[in-house]
Formats: C-alpha cells, sequence, structure tokens
DNA sequence: AATGAATGAGAATTCATTCAT
DNA sequence: GATGAATGAATTCTCATTCAT
C-alpha cells in the first residue's frame, strides 16, 4: 500500500483546481514537479501512519524536499489533508463510474460499482485511513463525501425506478443502505482480507438487492 | 451529546472487569466512585473533542478531580480510550439485544435490532466518534467491535435460515452487508439529522430484506 | 546482589540512634519489624535502580508494607538515603576493622583491609550505587564517607610510622592515595568482574607499599 | 566553576563525530554555533546541579536559544548528556597526555600526569559530578571512561617494564591502584580543597611509586 | 523557489507527599 | 499504626509554523 503510486506524475486540470483552492498553485515546472511529490508523499505518510501521527517532516523527507518548502505548497497541515481527501474521493468516483454507466441495468451497475470499489480499494488501502480520518480532522470534507456519495446513489436509483428496472418505493433510505454495505464490504474484502473475490462479493449483493428493490 | 450519562453510576461487574483489564482496580468505596467519574467524564470528552484533541486534563477537569488522580486508574491515555471503545462496544451490544430476542422471526429481528440501534445512537452520539476514531488509536479494539458484530450477524443469519425464514444461501458477505447498512444509517438518520424516525428506516430496511434473504 | 539481606534483622543500637536522627523511632515490636522491613526493602530498590529511579513506592512495595507507612518512620525520601549511606558507611567500616586490628604490622594491616573491603563488597554490590550516589543527592554524606575514611587511614599510618614500620614521611597525601586505590580495586575486582581474587589483589598490593612506604 | 569555558568555540573534528554519533549534526554555520552554545551550557547546568536537577530549559536558557532549539540537536536529555560525559573524558585525556610523553621515565611520567591531572580539575571541576553520575545515568559510559583509561595506564607501565623502568611484575591490578589513587587525589586536591600544590601532591605520590614499582 | 534552523505552546506522565479513614 | 487514594508541581519531548539566507 504504501509504495504504490497514488496519482499520476502530473497534475490533472481538476487537480490543478483542488491544489489551487488550498491557495498555491505552482508557476514552474519545477515547482509543478515538487508540488506533485509532496501530495504524493503526504498520501504515503497519512496512509501508513495517520493525520494525527503523520508529520509534515515526514512528508517532505519522503518527498525529498525540505521542509520549509511544504509551505511554498499548502498553508497547513490540514490543508494537504483536505486536499488529499478530496482528491482521493474524486479518485474513487472517477474509477467507478464507468463500470457503472456501461452496466446494462440498475442492478447490475451496483453490481459493478461495488465489485470495481472493492477492486479499487486492493489497490489503495490507504483511502479508508484517509477518508474516514477526514471524520476527526475535517468533518466538513468527511460530511461532503458521504453525502455527495448518497446523492449519486440515490439519483441512479431513481433513474433506475424511472425506467422501470427498480421498484418505485425506494428512497434515500436505500441510498445510504447501499452506501454503508459497499463501505463495509471494501473495509472487509478489500483491505483487511481479500480470501473472496470482489465478483463474488459482488454478485452475492447483486443477488439480494435484485430481490429486495428490483422488479424482477 | 456531551452531557449525557452514559454509563450507569456504579461499576457493574463487567465494567470492573474491564477496568481491571488495564490494570488498576480500586480498593475502597471513594475509588470506585472516582473511577466512575473519571470513566464518565472521558466519554464525554472523547466524544466532544475527539481522541487527539481530547485531552486528560480536560478529563479530570470534567471529573473534578486531580490531574494525578488519572493515572491512579489509568496507565495512560490510550488505556482509557481502549476501556471506553470497549465499554461503548458493549453498550450497544446490550442495548440492542433484547428487542432483537424478542422478535418473532428473523426478518423482525433485524428491522428490531436496525431500530433500536438507531434510537440509542440519538441518546448517544460520541459512539461513533469514539468508535470509529478507534481505528486510529487502537486498530486493534476497532477491528475487534467490527468482527464482533459481524459474527453476531452471521451468527443469527445462520440461525434464521436454519429455522427456514432466511435463505440458504446467506453467509459472512450478507452479515458484513447488513452491519455496514446499520452503521451509516445509524450515522445518517441517528447522528447526522433526525427527519425520519427510527421505526420508518427500519422498516424499509426490513422490507428490502425480507424480499432479498427472506424466504417470503 | 538484589536479594540479600543487607543487615541483621532487629536493629542494633547504632541502627536505632541512627533511625532516631531522622526523627521517627519505633516505640512498638509491630513498628520495629516495619520499619527494618523498609530500611532492607530500601537498600535494595536503591541498589538495583539507584536513587532517582527508586521510588517510595518501590520501597514499600518491595517491604510488603502500604505506601503511607513509609512516612511513618521516614520524613521524606532524601531521609532513607541518608540513613543508607551511614548505615553502609558504618557496615564496611565495622567489617573490615577486626582484619585491620588482627594484622601483625602495619603493612598486613592494609593488606587484609583490602583484601576484606574487597571480599565485602562482592557480597554487597550495591554500597557502591548507594554511597557514590550521595555524592548527588547528599553530598555532606559523602564527603563524611570519604572524610573519616582517609582520616582513619591516616591514623593508621601515623600510629604505624610511630612504630617504626611506616617510613616517617607519609602524610595524608598517602591516605587518601591508600583510600583511591582501594575504592577503584573494589569497584574493579569486587563489583565488575571477580577474575582475581581479594586476596591476590591484596598481596599485590600490600608489596608496593611494602617498598613505597615501609621501613622494609 | 559554573562560569567557566569548557571547550572551545568551535566543534573540533572529534567533537562533530561525537555529536554526530548522537545523530543531529547541523549543516550550517549558524546552527553549528547553536549546538557550540548548547553543549557549552549543558556543562554548566549539569556541573552545577547534576543531572537530575538539571534541565533541558536550563540548559536552553544559559545558552541563550529556545527550548525545542535543543532537540535539533539531541534526541533526549540522556544524549547529551552522554556526549558531555565523553567530551570531558576525551579533554581529560588531551589535556594529560602532552605532560606525560614528554616525562624522561616512568616515574616521571606518572607524577606528570597526576600533577597536571589535579592541576585540570581544579579548573573544570565540573569533570567529577559528571563523569561520576554517569555511573547513574549512563553506566556504559561509565565503564568505558574508567576502563579505557586503565587500560591507557597499563599500557604505559608495561611499556616502562620494557624499558627497564618498572618492575616486570606489575600488572593491571597496579593500574587500577594508580588510577584509583589519582581519582581520589584529583578530588581531594583539586576540588574540595587546594591547600596543597598538585605538583608536591605529585612528588609524594612519584617517590611511593619509584620504590613501590620502579627499578630505582 | 528552496533550505533548514529556530521557535514555543502544549500535553502526557511521574511521584513525593499529605491526609481521611 | 496502617492504609491507599488524592494531589499538583515539575519536566521532558513533539511538531506545526515562521523566517532569514
Amino acid at each position: 500500500m504504501a509504495g504504490e503510486r497514488v496519482q499520476p506524475a502530473t497534475l490533472s486540470r481538476s487537480e490543478a483546481a483542488l491544489v489551487a483552492s488550498e491557495g498555491k498553485a505552482p508557476r514552474t515546472e519545477r515547482g509543478r514537479k515538487t508540488l506533485r511529490a509532496i501530495l504524493d508523499a503526504a498520501a504515503i505518510e497519512f496512509g501508513e501512519k495517520g493525520f494525527h501521527e503523520g508529520s509534515i517532516s515526514g512528508i517532505t523527507r519522503r518527498a525529498g524536499v525540505a521542509l520549509g518548502s511544504f509551505y511554498t505548497y499548502f498553508d497547513s497541515k490540514d490543508a494537504v489533508f483536505r486536499a488529499l481527501v478530496r482528491d482521493m474521493s474524486d479518485q474513487v468516483r472517477d474509477h467507478v463510474a464507468p463500470a457503472i454507466r456501461a452496466a446494462p441495468d440498475q442492478i447490475a451497475a451496483e453490481r459493478a460499482g461495488l465489485s470495481e470499489f472493492i477492486a479499487f480499494v486492493r489497490g489503495h488501502k490507504e483511502i479508508y485511513r484517509i477518508i474516514d480520518e477526514a471524520e476527526f480532522v475535517d468533518p466538513e470534507s468527511f460530511r461532503l463525501h458521504y453525502a455527495t456519495t448518497a446523492d449519486r446513489i440515490a439519483a441512479r436509483l431513481k433513474a433506475g425506478a424511472a425506467r422501470g428496472e427498480i421498484r418505485a418505493d425506494i428512497s434515500d433510505v436505500h441510498a445510504w443502505a447501499i452506501m454503508g454495505m459497499n463501505v463495509f464490504l471494501g473495509l472487509r474484502y478489500g483491505v483487511w482480507q481479500d480470501d473472496v473475490s470482489p465478483e463474488a462479493v459482488a454478485d452475492s449483493i447483486a443477488e439480494m438487492l435484485a430481490r429486495g428493490i428490483g422488479t424482477k
């Protein structure tokens, strides 16, 4: 988990925006690289040690830059963390979205979403430490992440209902339930153990959902 | 959330055991009261501020005892936290168990369990901060709590299946899914907002489960 | 070193005096035993851990009495330590004196003194930790111990000179030199290693002294 | 004693090595100065108050730097102390060595060594507090200091014996004896009182040694 | 932009000593 | 006399942040 590259080596548009929102966009190519190095290092540091145990000096050491350079790009420890949470949140969404869109119907979409999610998590185990710790470090990000995710699911279900693939009486409650299932299944079968394949897990759940909220 | 009594005013047997496991059981009545005060104060302090922002001096101030008295009963900040996690975990279980046992069938049991859980959480909002933060402070407790809870659910489902109330093909995956649903529904409808009643939430889910894993 | 009884099980006259000088002589038999237990425990505790690392609670735990009981017999941590230093100092003197007195001449006396000293130290290794630490804890005791010891040696040498066994030009300088030799030889061949017997060490030194300050 | 300069104002090679061994060598000139100031201040603080009574804040106050700066250069209170013991130990050796080397024969060398030692000690009275307290704070340094010193003396005596200036039957025992004499004579005539000149003390001892272990 | 030294507020922890029972 | 809980001053160590070079 620790060693893996968490993000591409250059800043994408949305990442630049994200960083800019914390106030300090790099102007030169050299600066861009330093920022990238710091961001990657922060994901590793916080993923390994958590926010409170992780340190700025740990980040800069990993990034191979001087301590002071950190403050060229971020205003505070909280700021990198916030940027990271948003970044991770976006990554999950971006990674899972295509499979969901490609699914033939809504139940299949949920199966694909869960399966992809678990698979993604296996390659990014730090994601739980980072997003969950936001509950304590930056509750706003935490709420935003889950509220947004639940909304997305609710919207999907609604659309599925409109298409007649999902029972009409589903609601936000179901969206939150599905999100909760996914999160814990990701923790259990993605982060903690991989004794069951993502597909097998997703199949079980999809079957339950098909009967539970599907229209047959 | 902060002001509520989290535990009874005397140490029950299991609480005594719990504390003793951290090493320093009181030998006099006076000591018993002080320990109780510290434990209650710790639940409030950590519930309000979280583990890292909470302080020993905050705990002893709330408990109305001297700073040093804390160390008469606990070896460290981590130690109270561990004791607290275990305590909260036990409380949830103890609170929810009777309703589950009293239910006529397995689906009704899950409904009752969720409903009670949300209701309990509304009166103990600090429970999320404490148990979830264990992921970072004392991962072992965290794992233990969720692994134990999932096992308990799995055992219930298995028993239900044996009685023919639950489909035979359910597995641990379903137990983790149900736990995840419950946790997030508790967060959304217990801690964050109470725009929907626990019963209504539980009804929706129970219906889905009845179709999804029930035998009709 | 730790387990050995450092003093007899009852208080001798001088010990009683010594303790009384710290202010709190026991009145009952029960009290006498408790005091004895505390004194023994203190020698072990300080011998093992040193003054600063040693603790009152460590002493009372070893003595098998309650923490508070310590203050029934001593006014402070310093007070036991002072009592102990004086006690150890007296013990060395009392142990070594007979052999010195019994020696046929002054050089033989020095040999006997050194030999006995090393032997004694082997059975009471804590003596160095306690007496030497007095330099930092209670400098007065430390000075007193060494000044007294040096004086005693000087007096012996003078008497020897008067009897014609020792050169007439010896002085305090020689007394301090002899004491220094003895102390370091005790440390090296008594406490640290016992690869050479006390007698062999004493023989070497006696020979040197015979030529160096003896009259042949 | 407290105010005297204990070490030169810049870091010598060996000092740099010594400090580096504790892990944090300065990289800039400014850093070098700060480290020097801390080291000097520590010698004064510990010399005056001893290790346990001395405090980090006392050191940084004397050094005129912020409390935290201490930790830029040392990992702990123990670490400075260790560095200091090693430093003092080296200083004594370096100070005394030239006089020993310049002496015409081995007995003269011992006289010169003792004389210089006492003189040095008069100007660095803190040396005893620091080296002796190592027995309790960092026994390894303590052992090392004395074992090394004794070895050095033994080697000198052996060389003297090879040249026929010293009797052939001298051994480690004599080396330890001589070291012990020197240490206590330094304490008595260097630190405690200066009623006898270093030369006079050294003359007395040299005469004793000439007869005792010399070949005439 | 980069560097790394300096800063100091903040918190956990220890333990001698007191005292009510 | 004995007990052990309570007290709180004192200290070490951490680390985010600032700033001079």
